[in-house]
This record gives C-alpha cells, structure tokens and sequence, in this order.
DNA sequence: AAAAATCTGTTGCATTTGCAACTAATTTAT
DNA sequence: ATAAATTAGTTGCAAATGCAACAGATTTTT
C-alpha cells in the first residue's frame, strides 16, 4: 500500500493534468457538496477537515460521518437515501477534488497512462477509507458506551504507541463518533477515572491498566 | 459502475487466468479465512454466504459483518486489532477467491491487461462494499431501536419498490445487524405492530404509513 | 477588549435497553 | 421419522442511556 506521501505527492497537481478534475477550496462553514444521486460525483479531500451531516424527516442534525486528509467520498459511494439529505460541510478551511467516477473511468480504458495511476491511486484511497470505516463499525456495534469507549481508546494508543494520546477531536465530536448522547458519554468518562480506569485532562486520556 | 453479471463473468475463470489467484470452496461452517495482520490478503466472496465473527477478549461471540455474492473482504480493508480474534465463517457452502493485493497491484504495473482490467474490477467491488458499509453505519448511528427497525425497513421497501418485503435474514441475525439485544429488538417489533405501524408475519413486513 | 458562540462538565429523571430465563415453533441432522 | 439444534416469541427486572437543563470554561468573532 502507497504512504500518505505518495498519495499527496500524486495529487498535487492532479488539476492541471486532467481537465476531467477540478479542484476548488472552501472555508470554514461551507457547503462543499450535496449528496444527489445519479450525478456519480467522487470527492477527495486534499486539506483541511470536512464532516458529512444528515438532517433527517424530522430535522434532527446528526454528524455521519468526519472526512480529513486524503479521505474519499460522495454519493457513488454513499446509498441513495429517499429521505434524508446529506451534505458534506467545512468544518475548517479545505481544498476538494471533484470528479464524475464514469469519466475518469473510461478513460482509463484507453490507456492513458496518468489515469491509470488514477485509478490506481483511486483504489488506495479507497482501501484506506475502507479501514476508517470498519473501525467505525466495530466501534458502533458495541453494546454500551463504556466498550465503545475503551475500544477507542485502544485503537488510539495503538496508534500513538503509547497508553498516553490526545483526542483527536473534540468531546462533543467524540459523542457524535461513537453516536451515543454526549451527557451520558460525560458520566461514563467520570466513572471511568473514579474506578481507576483513565486518567483524563480535557482531551488528554492516559489508561492505566494493563 | 458495472453491472452484477459483468463482475461475475469476470470472476468465472479467474483462477485458470491467473496463478496468484487462488479459488477454493468451503463447506457451511467452516472456517474461511483468519485476519492476520501482514499477510495483505483479500478475498472474494463468488458464492454462498458467509460471516465476519469476532470473539473479544471475554470470548464473547459478535457478528460484525455479513458476506454474500461479489462481496470483497480480508485483512486489508480491516484495521490492525489487538485484543480481538476475527474470522470468517462459511454460512452456507461457498466459494472464494484469494489473493495477495501487493501481488495483483504490483503486476498492473507491468501493463499485463487481465491485471488491469483486475485492478478495475476490485475498485468496482470496493464502491460496491463502501455503500454497504455506509448503510449499514446509517443504521448504527440511530440512537434507538425502533430508528434502527424503521430506516431499514425503509431501505428494504425502496430495494424492492413495495411497502411489503421479506427480511433477508433471520430475525436473530437482524438483531446481530443493527447490533442491538435481539428480545429487544422482538420487544419492539411488538410494539411497531400494536401502534398499528407494521404487519408482521415471520419475516414478511408490511409497512403500513405513508 | 468585549461579546458571542461553542465546548465541557454535572445532575435528576423517565425511558429504553440488555440480560436472564422460559416455552413454542421451525429447521436441520441422523 | 425422530431427535437435536436453531429460531421465534414473551416477560420481569435491573442497569444503561438519552434528554433537559444548567453553570462554568474556553475559543472565536467583532
């Protein structure tokens, strides 16, 4: 599998090469795009952070989804929702390629050698989102907060190789992650240091078992 | 995107096209495959049916995933877990396709045509899987059991463009699904049914508003 | 520097959920 | 055809969770 750097490197000038991609930028706040199906829009995330929000019948607003650097998304990969709208929103400043997935995928028939990179690229990028996105799923199918929190918190000292880490966004965020009520996901962090668990300092977590 | 039938005529010889594709065939209740980090395998579900089980570190038993036809799974899509056991279990007699990615990726480098148009096939596969995942996320993220019943139930009724549809699995392995307590799940089903929102017999649901 | 907005932390309370424990029904194996 | 295993369906009860509603801290905007 490529490192990140190959990938970035790949896409610096991924615009100028291909007039089938474009790239713009957005700042904070913005809507990057909506999810309409049959346009078969792919999306990757080349700066900054981006979450893909859902606003269902009932207009309750929920965080599905958190995009960062290199991440892949839009509606070829998402499944058409009669009832809900989905969009992807800034949530720091970004820069985005855009591009219709049938395009760049015809033309890599004709073998053009920078598409077929492309998609080559295009298949690494999805390997890696296919990773976050089972991680999220084993996270979510735990039963109660308590196990979705450990779990997290294992995979993040993994990561950091260390049982001391930062949380990578904020608590409120973290709630919306792990998709239980933050209030509730407070309380079980508060037990968690009262029976010697964690040790916590705002998004400073350190087990101390094991 | 591909249709099914294109994937699967693709698949038909694979093996005979190719030595570092391996096909074998598993009888139900077999083991299938084991995710063992390293090894960089993936996997082609060609026929049958199968799960993704999990047994944590108190020997708990989890269904995380469900496997049937052209579905694509092994241990590179999956993060690197340390506490937890994970494996794949024939459901019903199957046959896989088995291959090393670095093999088949590295080879498309070399302008080997069946290696590209392989290449192809597994982004197709993976938008596939990505749209499954989503799904099934959209599901996890509803803060309560009947959500949970109602979004999918809805996703079956627009699949099979009627209020009435047949549960693709059993009941206790929709309860393992949407990863919640399978009485409760019973218990509200009851529920749905008495508020007049569904009519249930066995697996047959008909829904009843809109 | 002040004001606005967001995030953190806490608590009481009602509701939902999971768990345990059964029986009945259905499916699969012998 | 019978036995064994799996699935469906219920219920009581305890525990976990969501919700609402705060106050204080921190960050961002003007």
């Amino acid at each position: 599998m490529e490192t990140n750097s190959d990938v970035t490197n790949f896409f610096e000038n991924l615009e100028s090469k291909c007039n089938k991609v474009t790239k713009r930028s957005f700042s904070k706040g913005q809507t990057v795009t909506t999810y309409i199906e049959k346009r078969n829009q792919m999306c990757i995330l080349y700066k900054g952070e981006a979450d893909l929000i859902r606003y269902d019948f009932n207009g309750n607003k929920t965080i599905i989804g958190h995009f960062s650097n290199n991440d892949i998304f839009g509606e070829v990969l998402y499944p058409a929702n009669t009832n809900n709208e989905l969009f992807v929103q800034a949530k720091t400043n970004c820069e985005v390629f855009f591009f219709i997935y049938s395009d760049i995928k015809n033309k890599c028939k004709s073998n053009c050698p920078f598409h077929k990179e492309l998609s080559e690229q295009i298949n690494s990028l999805l390997m890696n989102q296919f990773v976050t996105l089972n991680t999220r799923i084993e996270l979510l199918t735990k039963k109660n907060i308590r196990d979705k929190l450990l779990s997290y918190f294992d995979i993040l000292s993994n990561q950091n190789l260390s049982k001391s880490f930062t949380l990578p966004f904020s608590l409120t965020d973290l709630a919306d992650f792990l998709s239980v009520d933050r209030s509730a996901m407070m309380r079980e962090l508060s037990y968690l240091k009262e029976e010697g668990f964690i040790k916590k300092n705002g998004k400073r977590i350190t087990l101390l078992y094991e």
